[in-house]
DNA sequence: AGTTTTTTTAAACAAATGTTTAAAACAGTG
DNA sequence: CACTGTTTTAAACATTTGTTTAAAAAAACT
């Protein structure tokens, strides 16, 4: 196999292997592994259908390879913020803004890993390594220690995280849904959603750090 | 076409429609439209493949008819809670509640409707007629008149509702996310989901209620 | 009984899907 | 240039998929 080696001048011209990733993660996400046919990858790839299989062996391996990004994507942004030394107060509005900013970019992405996950859990066993970091990283125990300092509320990272991913993602989830629900076109769906945003931010700090409030 | 008229003694022998129907149900909402095939529904009906196409005519068909009463079920209950006239703490409560017992027994549910929804916005368009009964519920003015009392916090529905039902949704549409992050079995689950239904009932109404709290 | 209508079955159909083949086009090296 | 390995192509392959057919079985009716 001979890698595209000329990063000089002129059009860059990606690899053909990356033209297929891109085209695939697009296709993918839109659709979903059972929409997804090779043919649409193929098209959307500008290439010939049998090019898939030659850099990727199979659908089912192509997958995994963009499957597995996105899981990164999905955890590793909010595995960061989880460990920067900040208080807990900027880490929860970090967390969110981070997740909003990943939500804008990549609207299908948590709709995406969702269903792929539940269709088909053991695919999610090769980033196992990423969630385990969850556990280790500095949230739980900075959350106890105020707890024990009894500057918040008593909860559990468990619970507390679903508190913070869930109102965005949500939104996302179901932005089909809501703009139809209520007739939003694009601009005042992102409208909504970051008002929405900083309301969460509100209601989540406010909960939680209900004894120092004004 | 002849229906089952006899209801009356000895076991009752469901219909082959609704056979049908209650496979189909099962199917769809594991695998989603393009993941679940005519064969996986005959096989979970045991019945012989071309009746599928005999009482619905078309996979199409037959997915929709599940779809509506899906839409249905999802969304009937909490309208009529939205109606119930009682006082608004109450029926945040109501709300939250109901989500959590519906989504207990239809875990997948959330999930399915998101994503059929969002491959396939269109499909809604039938359904529309019970989205435009959320706007003209009792709810939004209700809240608006709860605002303008100054008993709560000023906020309109389209923030207030995504906020009741994404906190129990999110943990049922992630369940086998949740549940291999935290190695939770199913009971470690439900025990779980139940203690989360009541953080998020206090939060929402400790936020909106803000000015009247102990 | 016989006749007609409804339901069920096995088999087949055409189209679509993931994958492979074998040859052509290309690129690099001597 | 010829030679070598790589990349791309069109065509084909075997399965799977949604759907239909035509006959058999069952039920309903007279």
């Amino acid at each position: 196999m001979k890698k595209n080696m000329d990063c000089s001048l002129s059009l860059p011209s990606k690899s053909t292997e990356e033209r297929i990733r891109e085209a695939a993660k697009r296709v993918f996400l839109e659709k979903g592994f059972d929409g997804a046919t090779s043919r649409d990858i193929a098209e959307a790839a500008s290439i010939n259908i049998a090019l898939t299989n030659y850099y990727f062996r199979s659908k089912e391996k192509l997958f995994m390879n963009i499957f597995e990004e996105m899981l990164q994507l999905f955890f590793n942004g909010m595995i960061d913020i989880m460990n920067h030394p900040i208080s807990l107060r900027e880490k929860i509005a970090e967390l969110i803004n981070h997740d909003f900013q990943l939500m804008k970019e990549n609207p299908s992405l948590s709709l995406f890993v969702m269903n792929e996950i539940h269709r088909n859990p053991d695919r999610m066993a090769s980033c196992m390594g990423v969630m385990k970091q969850i556990h280790h990283s500095m949230f739980e125990e900075q959350l106890q220690k105020e707890v024990n300092l009894g500057t918040i509320r008593e909860i559990s990272a468990i619970h507390l995280m679903p508190m913070i991913f869930c109102n965005i993602q949500f939104l996302f989830i179901g932005k089909a849904m809501h703009m139809k629900m209520w007739q939003m076109t694009e601009g005042q769906f992102d409208e909504f959603a970051d008002k929405h945003k900083n309301l969460v931010i509100d209601m989540i700090t406010n909960y939680l750090f209900e004894f120092e409030k004004a």
